[in-house]
DNA sequence: GGGCTATGTGAAAAAATTGTCAAACGGGGA
DNA sequence: TCCCCGTTTGACAATTTTTTCACATAGCCC
């Protein structure tokens, strides 16, 4: 991923530097907040590491005008000193979309960053969701197979969605369960039953199944 | 998932394994430095939960012998009375991948664990597991041999995925049994009657075997 | 080879998981 | 209020997985 590090402080940058580029990926740097600003609305990141304190321009300052002036939505992460609840808060104020304080190890780092990217990507996503002659669309919320509308209701839609999101790979109980009920999940196994109901109107009616049961896993979309 | 929680002090570890033995985690315990770091080096765990201060080999002296000495890159969480920030440093100097002060909650130690392990397992994950014509996805759970699929139960899936991670390496049946049944192993050989049907799944309609009996070891993947 | 233990083989029983469906529940709107 | 709709409950059936157990075979050590 290609990724902006705004950082002042050579030791710190040079640390991030070691760690992430040996793994492919891409950084930039900006040793004060108006290149920092100059290449964050110039350039393409995926990514932007930002300092709080910087010499000139700081980063909240830096943050709030990318977001309001630039409208610049690269997701930015936040780097402090200082452990105070002020700045986590000014710094979601302000539009950043992680924080992270210093000292913190670059593993953490690369953690949180590929989290936000993946989060960003899968926001201007919105697309399609498709599976052999299957497909939902999660904007209008409306499902088809082979041309003809299939009525779901919400707690098929989230299935369906979550199955189409994670197309060929099995999906756990679990996971199908929290998605639906959170953390209080029910004493009885209701899954069964919604399954079974998302199976009579996606699967029964034609000839080839995609939802496929994997014992003892969970369950699992597949056109084979 | 398989803990070792590294503490001296009862009550603490008490209070860990009433919480997470019931949700299904396998836990090992040491009450000091010197058999953490024994059973951290020769027993395989998903994640190391390891108290700073001890009697004898205190947690940063063995967190830094773990990783430099016997080369284990379990992740490791520390635990210390004290906020300081040197400890939190040092910590991760030494090689540690989270940190958490006492007195802390169960529910957030659970939560970090599970992040940790999630997050050590991303890394060397989503890549196909693979010897001679035998392949395995973990992701989809699937297996084939020279490109017809193999339908596995979940043991069988848990056998074959272990043995493909070692390939080679002679794979003890107690690694075998622990894997699948924690710490509550059965009392009689059931093990060799999942070997032998897992065989007949993946060699017997085979001509060469992959599958191979190291007498009064365990088992090993090889294609030789 | 003989004795011993470890491992392979396979059917059958036991247990667990999953599928199926009708009926009951319950909140929000007509 | 009553009805509609989505959801949950609970019982039973079907299926799959796991264990048990008895016996066969193979390997090792003396």
């Amino acid at each position: 991923m290609k990724v902006l590090v705004v950082e002042d402080n050579r030791d710190i940058a040079a640390n991030i530097a070691d760690y992430l580029e040996p793994k492919g990926h891409v950084l930039d740097f900006a040793a004060n907040g108006q290149l920092g600003l100059q290449l964050a609305t110039n350039e393409r990141y995926d990514v932007i590491v930002l300092d709080i304190m910087l010499p000139g321009l700081d980063g909240m300052t830096l943050c709030r005008r990318l977001r309001t002036e630039a409208r610049v939505d690269t997701p930015v992460l936040m780097l402090t000193a200082r452990d105070q609840l002020n700045d986590k808060l000014e710094g979601f104020q302000v539009g950043a979309d992680d924080y992270l304080v210093k000292p913190f190890s670059v593993k953490e780092l690369e953690v949180r960053l590929e989290a936000l990217v993946k989060r960003s990507q899968h926001q201007g996503a919105s697309r399609l969701l498709q599976v052999a002659d299957l497909q939902y669309d999660p904007d209008t919320m409306s499902a088809t197979r082979d041309g003809q509308a299939l009525e779901l209701n919400p707690i098929q839609r989230k299935l369906l969605e979550t199955l189409l999101l994670n197309t060929h790979r099995v999906v756990s109980r679990e996971e199908l369960e929290t998605l639906i009920w959170g953390d209080e999940l029910p004493d009885n196994d209701v899954l069964r039953t919604h399954i079974y109901h998302l199976r009579n109107i996606v699967d029964k009616p034609f000839a080839v199944k995609l939802i496929h049961t994997v014992h003892g896993a969970g369950y699992r979309l597949q056109n084979d």
